[in-house]
DNA sequence: TTTCTTTGAGTGAGCACTCAATCAATTACA
DNA sequence: TGTAATTGATTGAGTGCTCACTCAAAGAAA
């Protein structure tokens, strides 16, 4: 347990590459020796930290959109997006520093995005497909492919993910509520 | 030359720390001693990529911003975003790998940001809030604080780029014209 | 002949990883 | 209960290897 602290801690400041398994059993307080009869190489390390972001983040994102569109006759654009930025926000400062030791893998290795997909079953899929066309129905949303829609909504959530790891602006209240304002404007009709 | 854009394609693809200088050397055709005659060192080949970027992404990204909006009588927020986000996006096409090796460097080099901010000068930004000014002026635009309002343009930018950086996904005319909706829609009052 | 460039074997440093030895906890037995 | 035996966890010096970088020698250009 000490050992993933202290390789979340020095990944995410330096990076995997820079980080050598010396400084993580310094900083653990073990020796040397017990990373690798723990996580048997550097990389199972690296693994056992990211894979549970894998499981979890769009699990939690999938859920986060559902829990908000249980009544279809109350359902409007802004009851959808406002909790669900909401939440997503809350769990990129949870897990910061392990998201940003994700995104730099992501870059090097594409088998990550496939893992990342498998682990949005095809109920959650449907379901949302199932909201999308409901506003759609009530005309509250563009008339676009619901991919497309998708995308924008990501494309949001993941630019304040890059202006607050990249850039460290902080995430007040301002600019959140300003790049919600923004999503639920930009969906609408 | 033929080191540099060796450089390129292995820093693109491996990342920087993953590359050895004898693979560059191999690529390039050249031997190894050449790269430090040139470059001093490896870093000073992965700062010979970097700064053309830096020197440049700013300044022209808001060239193009203020190109458009020469005739404040014409000036509309559809006339002011929809070239940028095109001017962005060819951009971003163009210097794809230049800019992926560049965000992998900035996730944990932040002096890299200050080199970046010093790049747009003074007079960019005046021009920038006037012409914010003046469609807030002819109520075209939310009234927000104009720091906010670029945020929530860099934010959709940003957003594309992750997208296309690290999920592939294509730059489709009808995914580029969404976002480009999307954000004129967003900023509309 | 002189000056500048290119070469690649060589070098020390630092890396991930190993393993025999030590330590700690648990069990076996009188 | 006290002690010996067994098992499993922890240790860190040691190992082989790869790395960035050097430099004397060879080559090319002037």
């Amino acid at each position: 347990m000490q050992i993933l602290i202290a390789s979340i801690e020095l990944f995410s400041e330096k990076g995997y590459a820079n980080t050598s398994t010396k400084e993580i059993a310094k900083k653990a307080g073990v020796a040397e020796g017990n990373i690798f009869s723990k996580y048997t190489n550097k990389r199972g390390l690296l693994d056992a930290i990211i894979t549970p972001v894998i499981k979890s983040i769009l699990p939690s994102a999938m859920q986060d959109l559902l829990d908000e569109s249980m009544d279809p006759s109350n359902l409007t654009l802004d009851s959808l997006i406002r909790p669900l930025l909401k939440n997503r926000i809350i769990f990129l400062q949870e897990n910061a520093k392990v998201l940003k030791i994700f995104i730099s893998e992501l870059l090097y290795d594409k088998s990550v995005v496939t893992q990342l997909l498998e682990n949005a079953p095809a109920p959650y899929w449907t379901a949302i497909n199932t909201t999308i066309d409901a506003l759609k129905e009530k005309k509250l949303i563009v008339n676009w492919d619901n991919l497309e829609i998708l995308k924008v909504i990501w494309s949001i959530i993941g630019g304040v993910v890059l202006g607050y790891l990249l850039f460290d602006q902080p995430l007040t209240k301002e600019s959140t509520d300003h790049s919600t304002d923004a999503l639920i404007n930009a969906l609408s009709i």
